[in-house]
DNA sequence: AAATTCAATGCAAACGTTTGAAATTTTTTC
DNA sequence: GAAAAAATTTCAAACGTTTGCATTGAATTT
């Protein structure tokens, strides 16, 4: 049975295909009698209307694609659920492409949503991406381009990023308040710009309360639980007492490596991660975590996009970060 | 800047858009010469190939729709994953909607995928989801339908689901087999089939064991961690020794209420909760859990479209689950 | 050298929709 | 009741691609 058309809606009730590509979409050009005339024939004729079609005729889809490096990430997946949200209420379709970090598969993505005529597109890069000539290939058509997370400043277009500075000098100072005093920091890879800016953050607060900046408890190659185990142990013999680490798996690692030395925390070591992963308040103790804010963040990419009409062809917005305080690292209880 | 097509290449190249479109598409019937002249002046030019037009000329679309409850869960955002690799490798791109759990916005989904001539649909059902009249409308498309996870039996479609009497009955046994004898369950909801299905499957292990169904062990109120605490406790003063839980936060509570007691995992209580959620391996003790296969899954459901001949329109795969043994429920470990 | 094959290309219609301009019908105005 | 204005509908072209069939020219056979 042939999917039913305009056209044979129109055969139908003695119309023309203009009138009822008009009628289904609520032209006021089309009389209300005729319009209901349609719908109701529409309905029963079980039309569905073809998007490529239209989308063909128009010249553009109402479509825009996301691509990010892992959709099964926790942090990815609620930015692609924050921006369809906001997308879908819009009347656009997400197409999602993911890379598995892999730059010939961001190339290849993007190619993809050139061919399918998107009206948008809202990248995170893949860590292999160094390059950016695949994205003059989309900014050269006239798509919308929205980085996020991981971006390119040196594009011209819209980008959202976490304000990772602030994030961090939050999370340290909470750590000086909390009456720590040898406080060291598992800084991630410096070649990621998200950590440089977690390490400044870092810096600046201990320099603001008018702590010296320990070069020997900053450490610049963990993000896993291992290496922050190992890290950790170091920092402690050094007499460290607290730790602000830019990932929570490192953290974890820390935690682990002090209750090992038989140290209580918060009593005798604090801590506090970076990204607030789901186990970070499940364990015992709970651990304080610096929150990043990932459907916040699609919901902006996406309000970008939606507002961008080329007049603002570089802008920036940042994301901010919340401080979940846990049992980790609140020595007084009292004074909060 | 308009874009170019194979229109615009053709005439420059002094050919037609019949041999243009040949060439980019392989075709054997054009010169290998022509073909390479082709592809350079595509380059060239930055052609990017119109997929609405090349699909409404087709009358399909290389696309599949996947609707999902949300896709910020961990287990559907890597069913998603899953099917996705198999989809982009036979050449297929995906359409991701959404429900929110939403039957109204599960009905949407439907049309907007239809609309948009997806050749098929992987489904899994919003829990308010229980009439099914929107899924006759795909059926009666010639989109394949292909139901996984949350399914209705009714519907004569391909149906992709977790082997949960297997798992829960491997979990159960595992317990039997680490000497626990008071063995309770926190069975999760009546009203969902899989949760069903895993108590079926405790039940059973307890029978080929020689041992009694107890119903005051059995509690089937919780999922969620706080009622999970509540209801160890109440078992606990049965004098339960072990219980195998169908969700790992209700496990979770488990844990904690035996933790309060003062008894030691898993020497006086095991537990083996179900899901393995990325939290239970890093707790400490770490919890055994039931591991679904959520990336097989999706595998399996991409591979059951691609395959969907039409030939065999009712059928059903199961995906096996895996028990993950860790330190809650390992009593015997030098039997291991 | 004519007839036959074959490879390569061109022609033209089609996919289903939208939209500016033209045509028709209805309503309003004088 | 004719002219003007407004409302509604039709006409026809277009969006960019694909594909069955026709055509061309060259290579091969007779």
């Amino acid at each position: 049975m042939r999917k039913a058309t305009i056209t044979d809606i129109a055969k139908e009730l003695n119309l023309t295909p203009s009138t009822v590509s008009r009628a289904l979409n609520g032209s006021s050009l089309v009389k209300q009698e005729t319009k209901e005339a349609v719908e109701a024939k529409a309905k029963d004729m079980g039309y569905v209307r073809n998007v490529m079609a239209s989308n063909l005729r128009k010249g553009v889809a109402q479509t825009v694609g996301i691509i990010v490096p892992r959709i099964n990430r926790q942090f990815f997946s609620n930015v692609i659920s924050g921006a369809e949200s906001v997308l879908n209420d819009a009347g656009y379709n997400v197409l999602i492409c993911q890379t598995e970090e892999r730059y010939e598969k961001e190339v290849y993505a993007i190619d993809t949503l050139l061919w399918n005529q998107v009206a948008g597109i809202l990248i995170s890069h893949s860590i292999e991406t160094s390059d950016t000539s695949h994205l003059s290939k989309a900014l050269n058509s006239n798509v919308r381009l929205v980085q996020f997370d991981r971006v390119f400043y040196n594009i011209p277009d819209v980008k959202v990023v976490n304000d990772n500075y602030h994030g961090a000098y939050t999370a340290t100072k909470h750590l000086i308040d909390n009456g720590y005093t040898r406080i060291g920091t598992l800084a991630g890879y410096m070649t990621s710009a998200q950590y440089r800016e977690r390490l400044e953050g870092y810096k600046r607060a201990l320099l603001d309360a008018g702590m010296e900046v320990d070069e020997r408890l900053i450490f610049k190659d963990t993000i896993i639980r291992e290496t922050g185990y190992a890290r950790a142990k170091e920092a402690l013999d050094l007499g460290c007492d607290a730790m602000y680490s830019a990932g929570d798996f490192s953290a974890l690692g820390a935690m682990q490596a002090a209750k090992e030395k038989g140290l209580k925390i918060p009593d005798d070591f604090g801590i506090v991660g970076t990204a607030n992963e789901n186990f970070t308040e499940l364990m015992t103790p709970s651990m304080s975590s610096i929150s990043l804010k990932p459907y916040q963040m699609g919901k902006a990419a996406a309000q970008a996009f939606l507002n961008d009409d080329g007049s603002n062809p570089d802008s920036m917005i940042t994301i901010e970060m919340e401080l979940m305080k846990r049992e980790s690292s609140n020595r007084h209880k009292e004074s909060k």
